[in-house]
DNA sequence: CGGAATGTTGAACCGTTTCAAACGGAGTGG
DNA sequence: CCACTCCGTTTGAAACGGTTCAACATTCCG
């Protein structure tokens, strides 16, 4: 598997790079993390409701999301895991989980020991800082998820979903048509968006047919952002990245 | 106004006391901080979408919310802010806010300058992790917020919500009946719900009637916790609270 | 190949919204 | 003190968006 072994790492540099400026030292530094990585097959759990951790998982490729599930066993996916992101960054500060972590896809995670990430911390305060920003980010994310589903209609709320993974994941160059693979079902699709399945497909289909996505399996291509992005009423601001990329 | 003088900050010792174990030091030092006091009458912002800041607010009475604006106009509470909290603490570590913070009732907001704030971290570190346990008992409050409107009908919405806010203000002592005002409209409710303030009348109406509350004016009566916290799927864990209170 | 999981479609149903009208209380000015 | 307005609450009837259920098609995967 790792035999041109490229160090995991260098892509929770990048994601950190997104929302914070890090010196050349603190990437050197993160890069010397001492790391175990493994790979998760789709469906795996990765964190579990009540868990207590001594280390962090980072994912390095593959999507997870974390959902939470109702009294009556319904779920509830809030939130959705790219590579780059500390899955359990919060079981560092906080004793036990609050919600569960499930891989998507087949997913590579780096496994970092918490006292080995204290002392790093301990030793480079601003590496602490830009973890803390990472936090931040995700509960902006969180509020934003908030708006998407009290406040907007399954068209739109669905639409908004897609723009803001894509662009998450970096597919976003304006004006191009630009294609992802969207590794969920309807099914979870629904459990994300607080609809049914059924709907889920329905409105999809609707989306297809005028023209703001297109469907292969479980790929989504955009053939034009500025439309979607309108349909959805999308505002790239509560993600916080550093350089302004458009929108 | 502040003639027999009790320092406001004991409120945000209070608060960060329910989340971590803060050491003596750690509460004198946060009693020094320098701060300078003002009442906003209700209806207030005390963060706006957009702004940057030099200083953190801190909740010292009264009650105000956060929320966000749809592409529509339409508005989603997305967080209740009750004193002790500080109310733009995202703003020490990322630039530019996210949401608008506006105050419900009259309230007392201290504010703090950063340079202050991010000194006293640098001397004590265990006060900067205190204020990011604080932060991610948000977030963690923030996606069970999700997951009620995403998955809970307006009935047991309204309870868990009502459950919540009892929960935080210390109002949960079990059996007891428990009173509270909720300084809330029913369209401020509805906006916190994603509801419609009519739809929240007839809930409500239905609630008194099931005997799961009481209400005069603005004021919310519980008069049996245990089963507000039944018809709710009430668990309390999600808000992290060290001392492990009943429920 | 066969069986399970996922996607698709239609029809009936229901929780919530919308619209509209009336009510009540608090505050204001004459 | 009454009349007036404003704001929030209350109530009803009709409409709508999304769900539910059920059947069938398709894809995935061992």
């Amino acid at each position: 598997m790792n035999t041109v072994t490229i160090n995991p790492l260098v892509c929770l540099v990048g994601k950190l790079s997104l929302h914070s400026v890090l010196s050349l030292e603190d990437r050197v530094s993160l890069l010397q993390l001492p790391y175990s990585s493994r790979i998760f097959e789709a469906g795996s759990f990765l964190l579990r409701d009540g868990d207590v951790r001594d280390d962090c998982g980072l994912l390095v490729s593959g999507i997870a999301c974390r959902h939470k599930l109702n009294a009556d066993g319904q779920r509830q996916i809030v939130a959705m895991h790219i590579p780059g992101e500390i899955v359990d960054l919060q079981q560092l500060y906080v004793d036990i989980a609050d919600s569960n972590v499930q891989t998507l896809t087949s997913c590579e995670v780096a496994k970092i020991s918490h006292s080995a990430l204290r002392q790093l911390i301990a030793e480079r305060p601003s590496i602490g800082h830009t973890l803390v920003v990472s936090a931040l980010v995700e509960l902006s994310l969180a509020r934003e998820w908030v708006l998407n589903i009290g406040r907007r209609d399954a068209r739109t709320r669905i639409s908004h979903f897609l723009c803001e993974f894509a662009f998450r994941l970096g597919r976003h160059e304006s004006e191009s048509v630009e294609a992802y693979e969207l590794p969920m079902t309807q099914e979870q699709l629904g459990d994300a968006l607080g609809l049914t399945a059924v709907h889920i497909n329905r409105m999809l289909k609707r989306l297809v047919e005028d023209g703001l996505i297109e469907r292969s399996k479980r790929g989504i291509t955009i053939p034009n952002w500025k439309s979607l992005v309108r349909e959805a009423g999308f505002n790239s601001r509560y993600l916080h990245l550093v350089p302004d990329l458009g929108v």
